[in-house]
DNA sequence: CTGGCTGCAAATCATTTGCAAACGA
DNA sequence: TCGTTTGCAAATGATTTGCAGCCAG
């Protein structure tokens, strides 16, 4: 039996309300339930969007508040692409991963490796620092296209 | 004997200059020859300070033009780190180094590890990817933000 | 009740562009 | 000369905030 993958993600946003001191609301609930459902990087224009399918009263700003919210109780990612535009990422639930990508073909894969996030907390705690997330994107040619 | 840094860089924006049918003119030398003297990543803001410590009749939207030409021309790397702010790097003659970046203050650091690009190297071997370049970046709170 | 929330509109902030005058080739 | 460049100011676009009324706890 698999559960609902949104529910157990709501129930983490919950938490984090609830320990801020802030309030569950229909707002937040529609707007993080049409964000679990992104698979790519999403602007808050599409994310409204997609909210406003369902409850069509809600407004920008409570989308962009939202998503801070949520990327800071760790859902989501926000993410600069160079098109001017923050992009939300739906951190999925078995953990994130790192990106590996073809520069001929531009296909992405993706990896995730212990042993090199072990050695980021380290370079981190000798420069004094407390790592919350990272990035890390490998360029290169792939078996088909080297 | 080792030519002056700067002066070959100079070269590579003159050459591109004409390769486009644009002009060289001084602001566009003054503005070059501050960035490259940068080591870490500059904003507009920042750097048409310091161009301004030198000729202080320069106006920002040229520093901006100016900076777009020095990055398709190769010679600076232009970067989001999420503070909302382009900074622009000044692509070093001796190779590339990662950023530690803490979310409250936005201050930048640079670290470089043998052994996590040792492994960067493995992973994309055993997945068949030859590494051209990568993007690493550690995002937290350092010391005084914690 | 009450302090947090919402939607709106207005304010910010960085970036980009239009334009007349100045300039380089 | 002629097309490019410049500095200014204004336009743009995304993001952020103030506020009056609304709502969850």
């Amino acid at each position: 039996m698999k559960e609902i993958k949104t529910s157990g993600r709501i129930t983490i946003l919950n938490d984090y309300l609830e320990k801020k001191g802030l309030k569950s609301t229909q707002q937040r609930y529609d707007i993080a339930d049409a964000f679990f459902k992104t698979t790519a990087h999403v602007s808050l224009d599409e994310l409204l969007r997609r909210v406003r399918r369902r409850n069509p009263d809600i407004g920008y700003a409570t989308v962009y508040r939202t998503m801070r919210l949520l990327t800071e109780s760790g859902l989501a990612l926000a993410r600069q692409f160079g098109d001017g535009q923050t992009r939300y990422e739906n951190v999925p639930e078995d953990g994130h991963h790192d990106h590996i990508i073809c520069l001929r073909c531009s296909k992405i894969y993706e990896f995730h490796n212990r042993k090199i996030e072990e050695l980021q907390e380290d370079v981190a705690k000798k420069m004094g620092f407390e790592v919350i997330r990272h990035k890390l994107e490998l360029y290169g040619y792939c078996r088909d296209c080297a």
